[in-house]
DNA sequence: TAGATTGTTAATCGATTAACAATC
DNA sequence: TAGATTGTTAATCGATTAACAATC
């Protein structure tokens, strides 16, 4: 468990790209890639390629390029995949579930450990392999069970009060879908927004802007 | 509806940021704001405030600053927020379920005007105003009704042969949720893509680093 | 008018790209 | 050895920040 220095925000977030890229050639039974050959299939350039990857120590070979299986290892290690966070979701609504049977939280350094909701019919449901318990009940819950990470998918008006719950509990590393800015309350957590209404409006704006410019040019 | 010149990546993203905070200002009845204060909140700079709004015309008054009301409009039209682009989503299990129930299309420029799956125990069930259709009806659908975007809510092994059927049908901007990297078939498509796997080994590299930090720090 | 704050230009900073020596 | 491709430094490009004149 290396602590790499100085790490620029644009290098950590192609960081899963490349990890995913290298899944699928490794699946595929390529054992070798360059830079060049890399760049080609992921559309970043060669050179960039190469200097992300050496923020992180040489992982490649003068005259022969990489190996595909040690390379998505030193990444997955990068990522930090090989631990085993403890996160709890909040909030068992449809977004919830989507997210807890959606995702492969073993393969991306987590182990999904509760589920919490206030709604009665909720609570007692299972989802996956686990059983939605009451909110009133967290401060239990994360008392016995060491917790490492809160995933918020319940309304906005509901997340400011119960990240202050976790938060005196310790818990403060959030996967937020919520719409509520957590870092305006606290400024020692850690906090990965999914914000699929800006996601949306981008794709609005792309379609508008392309189609803006098509006008135009019959204009002319 | 205007056509701008050379909108930076950056500045489009920031945009869906600066709508929902002058929206959250608006509903308090806030009708006037500076760069400055905006800066205070969303914690970019003054300076870069003043020159992302400058990209699309001068809103603002000097020695006065910013009508809340007028650069939220300003801003939801640049973004398209106007438009009404049909769209129809393609998979009804959980996570197209949240999509469909969870998004505010009409707010974002967009009405959903289909859900689709290919599994008979989903087909004919109804989510939010709409009854899910078969897969093998989307020719006969988008022939009959105007379609302008899909969303990708099937698992990445389906999506390239549907990405095809729709790309033949004239369907080619999409949101997708699979980790099916559509840019390889098509060049000719707007994409924006929702990472949740990505997103999550992000969190994983940012609470990882951390925790190495404060163990070296822990060793000095 | 004086004070405030924009619009806009200039300076700085950082990230990407190009180039090439090192080396497998 | 010759060819290929990395690791790394230098050059370029673009985005952010600072500064200030314009002006409400």
């Amino acid at each position: 468990m290396h602590k790499y220095e100085n790490i620029s925000d644009p290098v950590i977030k192609r960081l899963p790209r490349y990890y995913r890229f290298l899944g699928e050639l490794l699946e595929k039974g390529v054992t070798r890639i360059s830079s060049k050959q890399l760049s080609d299939k992921m559309g970043f350039t060669a050179s960039q390629i190469r200097q992300d990857l050496n923020c992180f120590g040489g992982f490649g070979q003068q005259g022969y390029g990489y190996s595909v299986e040690s390379l998505y290892n030193e990444i997955g290690n990068i990522l930090g995949l090989d631990h085993n966070y403890k996160a709890i979701l909040i909030g068992a609504g449809n977004l919830g579930k989507a997210v807890a049977i959606h995702m492969s939280f073993e393969k991306r350094g987590f182990s999904l450990i509760g589920i919490f909701d206030n709604d009665p019919a909720k609570i007692g449901t299972t989802i996956r392999d686990l059983t939605v318990t009451d909110l009133d009940d967290l401060e239990k819950f994360c008392t016995e069970n060491k917790t490492d990470a809160a995933i918020f998918c319940v309304p906005k008006t509901a997340v400011a009060a119960i990240a202050a719950r976790l938060h005196a509990l310790g818990v403060k590393n959030y996967w937020n879908f919520s719409h509520y800015d957590l870092t305006i309350d606290f400024d020692d957590i850690i906090v990965e927004n999914v914000h699929l209404n800006d996601s949306l409006m981008i794709l609005c704006y792309r379609i508008s802007d392309a189609n803006d410019a098509q006008h135009l040019s019959e204009d002319q």
